[in-house]
DNA sequence: GACATTTTGTTTCGAGTCGGAACTAACGCG
DNA sequence: CGCGTTAGTTCCGACTCGAAACAAAATGTC
C-alpha cells in the first residue's frame, strides 16, 4: 500500500514488465544458484520461453553465466546458471577515525586482498591516497578482471543522491565532496554510504539466506552508536539523510554529556568510549575520555580480555554496557518491531558475558511475546562487516527492484 | 533500491504496465482535480491516446467522473475529470476507551452524519451494536449512495493481513476477531487499523496537498502515546505488527511506572494520565491516577482551561508535559528524520503554551540544522482525525500503488 | 538398435499494451 | 468561411506476455 508521489512518478513503458521479470529472475538465480532454466520457470510460475528470453538477455549483458550440465533422474540434463562473480571486482573502503581499510574483493564480497593505512585528515588527501592505492591494488591483484565500482563506508551522514558527506563528526568533516573527485581520478563509479547503512545492506545483499530480510536493523557499536534500518525491504534514510541516529536518543535526562552536546544519549552510555570511561571510573564524558585514551591506549578489546582474566571491574563495566545496550535495543524493538537485530562492533566479542543482560532488558520492555523474542545477532568484527557493506553498495543496484509508479 | 522478496514476489503480466499507469493517472486526478485529459497527458508526458484509454476504463468502473466543460483561451474546451465521491459512502468508527464514535461520510472524508455510543466491553456486543447502527445510519442518511466500506480505528495493535486485534490494553482485548463477523453482519467490507496508523493514513490520503507525504510521523497523545510512521511512502507495521509503539520507549530509567509494567516510558511522562497525575501531585503512576480519576473526572481539556485562567500549577504540569513531548519527538527526529511530525490529542489545544517548550527540546537534541527545523504540526481534535483516518482505511486501497516485483 | 518416454530448452504465433501519426471535434478570429 | 489552435479519438507498428508446438538430449524397454 505505497502512495504514489505525483511529483516524481515513473510511468510504465513497453519494457517495464520485462524489466520487472528480469530482476525477479536475477534475484532467484542469486538466492538459488546454481539453478536451471526449467527450475526458474517452475519457481516463477511462468513459461520456459519467457525464462529463456530473459536469461539470454542477462547472459549477453554478462550478469549471468552458464555453468555445468548436471545429472538428473530422467530426460535431458539441465545446464545450470549462476550470477557472474569471477572477473567482476569490487574495491571496498572503510574510512574510520584513524585508519582506513581497503579491500579488493569479487562481486560476492569474497576477499582477494586487504590493506590499511592512516586516514588523512584532509578529504582531498584521502581521495588522492585512495586513488593511487586503488590503482595499485587493481594492478597487483586484479589482473583479468574489471572493477565494477568502489564502495566507501564512512562514519557519518551521507546524501545518497549527491554522494556528499553531510556530517562526519568523528572525522571532523561537514558537507564534503568525495565521490565525484574519486570517480574522476579512478574512472570507476564510486558509491558512498553511512557505515551502519552499509552494514545493513551487506546483510540484505550478501548475507546468508536466513529468513526475513525486509525488516531488520543493524546496530553498530564502536566510537559512536548508529543503526542501519531496513523497513519494507528498503533502507530508511529519512527526509534529510539523518535517519538511524539511534545513538543520540535520550535515555536518561541526567545522563553523561555526549559528543553531540546533549545529555544522556544512548551512545553516551553504550559506545566503546562510554564503556572505557566507566571502567576508568571517570565521569562518563567522551571528550575527557578521549584525552585520557590518547595517553593510555586502552581498547574495548583489551577490556574484554581483562574481564575474562578475572578483572571484576572490567566485567562490571561491560555488563553495564550490556544493560544499556539492551535498553536501546528495546527501544528499537518497540518502535520498529524488526524481524531481527544485528549488532556489530568490538563488544560483540564479549557476547557470552553481556548477551543475557541484553536479552533480559529487551524481554522486560517488549510489548508482545513475539517482540520479546526478537533475535539479536552479534556480528564478529573479524568478518569485516563494514567492508562487506561497502561491497554491497556496488552490488545492490544491480539486483534492486526496478523503481515503478 | 528495494530488495525483491524471492519467496513472495509478483510477476509482471501483460496488464501490469497498464495497471501502473492507471494508478498514476488516478492519483494525478486525485491531487489536481478538476483536470482535463490533455492536462493529464502533459503531466504524465504520455500521448493523449493513452490517457483516453485509461480514463475510459476508470469511468466505466465508476472511479472517475466527468465534470463540466470549462473555458479556455483558445481551441476546443476541455471536459474536466474528477474522482467520483458523491454516492460513494464510507462508514468510519473510532473505538475508544469508553465511547465509540461512528461517522457516515463521503469518499473524501466529508462528514454526513455523526453519532456516539458507549463502547461495549465485549467484542461480540460491539460487533452487533455496530452492525445495527451502521444499517440504521445508512438507511437514514445514505439514500442513493452505496457504502464502499467500513473503516475502524482501534487503540491497539492490529494484524493488517488478518484484521485481528492483537492487543488493545485500553479495551482489555487480546487476539480478538471483529472484521470477519462485522463484514458478515453488514455485507460491507471492513478495514481495521491501529488508531495512530489510521491518523497517519488520513494525512497521506485525505490531507491537504502540503509538501512531502512520503516520510512523516503522526503522534497521538491521549490515554496512551502512539505513533503512525510512514517511511518511503509506506506505513511501517513491523514484523509482528507492533511497530510505532514510541510510547513505551524508556526515556528515564528511574521514571514512573507505566501501564505496560516497565519504568520511565515516554507515555508515562506525556500521556493525558501523566499530565493529570502530575497536576494532582501524585506519584506519576497511571494505575493510581486511573482510580483517582474515576472519582474526580478531571480531563486534560479542563486542565488547559484552568491553565488559561491563571492556575499556575496546571500551567506547570502542561509545560512539563511539553518538555517530555519534545524529548520524545527529538527521538523521532533523530531516528526517523521525518519531513514533518503531526501531533494529535487533547493537549494540542494548548499548543500556544507548550509549543515553544517542545521546539526547544527538539532543537537542542537534533543533530543537523535541517532536522532541528522539522515542522511539528498540532492537529486539533475538533476535526476528528481518527474518524478521518478510519475513512482513509477504505479509500487508501483504491489509490495505492500496485504491488510489483 | 529402434522407439517410446521424459525433461530441457527454443521457435512460433496470437493477444494485449505502449507510442506515435493521423484524424475528428470544438472553439475563436478575421 | 477558412484558418489556427487545442481537445479528444482512431489507427497501426513495435514490443512483450503466454500458450502451443517443436527440437534436443537423456533413459528405459522390447
Amino acid at each position: 500500500m505505497r502512495k504514489i508521489n505525483v511529483r516524481n512518478f515513473k510511468l510504465a513503458t513497453r519494457s517495464t514488465g520485462r524489466e520487472i521479470n528480469r530482476q525477479i529472475l536475477l534475484n532467484l538465480v542469486r538466492e538459488h544458484q546454481p539453478i536451471s532454466r526449467a527450475d526458474l520457470a517452475r519457481r516463477m510460475e511462468v513459461g520456459r520461453p519467457r525464462v529463456t528470453a530473459l536469461v539470454n538477455e542477462l547472459l549477453a549483458e554478462g550478469v549471468l553465466q552458464e555453468g555445468d550440465v548436471v545429472e538428473s533422474a530422467r530426460g535431458r540434463r539441465p545446464r545450470m546458471l549462476h550470477v557472474r562473480t569471477r572477473d567482476r571486482l569490487v574495491v571496498a573502503a572503510d574510512v574510520r577515525f584513524n585508519r582506513t581499510y581497503l579491500m579488493l574483493s569479487d562481486f560476492a564480497g569474497n576477499q582477494i586482498a586487504l590493506e590499511t593505512f592512516e586516514t588523512p585528515l584532509e578529504p582531498a588527501e584521502l581521495v588522492s591516497e585512495l586513488a593511487t592505492r586503488i590503482e595499485r591494488i587493481l594492478r597487483t591483484y586484479g589482473e583479468g578482471g574489471t572493477c565494477e565500482g568502489v564502495g566507501i563506508a564512512v562514519p557519518g551522514m551521507v546524501d545518497h543522491k549527491t554522494g556528499r558527506i553531510l556530517n562526519a563528526p568523528q572525522l571532523g568533516w561537514k558537507d564534503v565532496e568525495i565521490r565525484a573527485s574519486l570517480a574522476a581520478a579512478t574512472g570507476i563509479p564510486v558509491f558512498i554510504e553511512n557505515a551502519p547503512i552499509a552494514c545493513a545492506l551487506s546483510k540484505m545483499w550478501l548475507g546468508q539466506r536466513e529468513g526475513d530480510t525486509a525488516d531488520f536493523v543493524y546496530v553498530t557499536v564502536s566510537e559512536g552508536v548508529g543503526a542501519g534500518v531496513v523497513v519494507n525491504g528498503e533502507v530508511v534514510r529519512g527526509f534529510g539523510n539523518s535517519a538511524g541516529e539511534f545513538g543520540h536518543v535520550p535515555i536518561h535526562p541526567d545522563g553523561p554529556r555526549c559528543l553531540c552536546g546533549a545529555r544522556g544519549c544512548w551512545e553516551a552510555h553504550t559506545s566503546n568510549l562510554a564503556t572505557l570511561s566507566r571502567y576508568l571510573g571517570r565521569e562518563l564524558s567522551p571528550t575527557e575520555t578521549r584525552q585520557l585514551l590518547a595517553e593510555t591506549p586502552l581498547t574495548v578489546t583489551d577490556l574484554i580480555t581483562r574481564a575474562r582474566t578475572g578483572d571484576t571491574k572490567a566485567r562490571d563495566a561491560l555488563l553495564e554496557t550490556g544493560r544499556f545496550l539492551g535498553l536501546g535495543l528495546a527501544m528499537i524493538v518497540n518502535t520498529l518491531n524488526p524481524a531481527r537485530i544485528f549488532v556489530g562492533g568490538e563488544v560483540t566479542a564479549a557476547w557470552d558475558l553481556i548477551g543475557p543482560a541484553v536479552r533480559a532488558e529487551i524481554e522486560s520492555r517488549a510489548l508482545t511475546v513475539a517482540a520479546a523474542a526478537t533475535p539479536v545477532i552479534p556480528e564478529q568484527s573479524v568478518g569485516y562487516p563494514r567492508l562487506r557493506g561497502a561491497c554491497a553498495l556496488v552490488a545492490a543496484p544491480i539486483f534492486a527492484a526496478p523503481t515503478v509508479a
